[in-house]
DNA sequence: AACACGTGGAG
DNA sequence: TCTCCAAGTGT
């Protein structure tokens, strides 16, 4: 690290100061910091940008205004509203956490970090966001907004995802973060790394650091943070076959680990297998079958080809009433969580 | 430590 | 189209 930097008091100063001028106050989230609402917010923002959020939170936030409904609610509908979120392991962790502030806590979340990351779902800097914001806490954060100032206030090698790399954002963090104002602080060193401090076209001639800024006195500002080091995704491919008979279509809910967990998809089948051969079709008559428009699905570390079929019958086969099947109406459709392709299919297919 | 885990927007 | 990646956590 260089040794230019402005003491600790300096820095928080300044970024207090242009908090104050151009930091953003009117997100959904800023109003009325309960813990709780600040909690939802930090787990919907993790690698999901502010404005895809903010109509799932207003949506989340009617529906479950405080812990205990969450915590009453089927894991259904919680996925239900996470529906085209990604990361449902989040509203799963959202959810069983919810259970344990009632439980455990008596619907109050405890107020040490050690506690709040102790929670499912909640890290370290989650943890550190909660205890700062809602609650005044000294507690740093190390989110993707602070790791890209830092790492360029200090031309900081490496990429951030290595442990070495973010063992030392940590100590910068908790260096630069202030006793005072701890909540705005917090508050502010995301908006600066979300506003000016951007990925591509950074604000540097407005920024309230850029004097002794590292990155910026090197002409190097892009170049931090270094990026992740890539890998080529690999290809999968999956038929989806898409039941339906009269309004209703057939979905089956995945496992709860695993990629889309505990969301509802179509049957699938591996690509060369004979679509007639799924077993619950047997006997059923098969009023028309088309081939839909293939499609392919990015995943963050694979991708996935879809084939999509269609299948009519005349009358529901008798074997299926299995917990982990249901027959969606189209006209009605359900509370429980989609795959995206799998919404995406129900609203243009059918 | 490295990988699993989603999705949609930007360039 | 394709790549990169946006308020990370769990295993």
């Amino acid at each position: 690290m260089n040794s230019i930097a402005k003491t600790s008091k300096q820095f928080s100063d300044a970024v207090l100061a242009w908090f104050d001028e151009h930091g953003r106050h009117d997100l959904p989230w800023q109003h009325n910091k309960t813990p709780y609402r600040v909690w939802v917010s930090e787990i919907m923002l993790q690698q999901t940008q502010v404005t895809t959020v903010i109509p799932y939170y207003q949506r989340f936030m009617q529906r479950f205004p405080d812990v205990k409904s969450l915590a009453a609610a089927e894991q259904d509908e919680v996925l239900h509203l996470w529906t085209g979120l990604g990361y449902y392991a989040r509203a799963r962790n959202l959810h069983k956490c919810a259970q344990t502030v009632v439980e455990k806590y008596a619907g109050v979340f405890p107020s040490t970090v050690a506690e709040l990351e102790s929670l499912s779902g909640i890290g370290r800097s989650t943890a550190g966001a909660i205890a700062s914001i809602s609650m005044g806490q000294y507690a740093a954060i190390l989110d993707g907004n602070v790791k890209r100032v830092l790492t360029r206030f200090h031309a900081v090698e490496g990429w951030p995802g290595n442990k070495k790399v973010a063992d030392q954002l940590w100590d910068i963090a908790e260096r630069y973060t202030p006793q005072q104002r701890t909540a705005d602080y917090t508050q502010a060193m995301m908006d600066l790394g979300a506003t000016l401090c951007t990925r591509s076209k950074p604000g540097c001639e407005i920024c309230p650091l850029h004097a002794q800024c590292e990155a910026y006195a090197q002409n190097r500002v892009k170049e931090f943070p270094n990026s992740k080091p890539k890998k080529d995704k690999p290809v999968k491919t999956t038929q989806m076959v898409l039941v339906r008979h009269d309004d209703e279509i057939l979905l089956q809910q995945q496992p709860s680990t695993g990629i889309w967990g505990g969301l509802w998809i179509f049957p699938q089948l591996s690509i060369n297998d004979d679509a007639l051969s799924l077993p619950f079709l047997q006997g059923c008559d098969i009023k028309a079958v088309y081939e839909l428009e293939g499609f392919r699905h990015t995943f963050s570390h694979y991708h996935l080809d879809i084939k999509p079929i269609r299948i009519d019958i005349e009358r529901k086969p008798n074997t299926i009433n299995e917990s982990d099947q249901l027959w969606y109406s189209l006209q009605q459709g359900a509370n429980v969580g989609l795959a995206a392709p799998v919404k995406k299919l129900l609203e243009t297919q059918l």
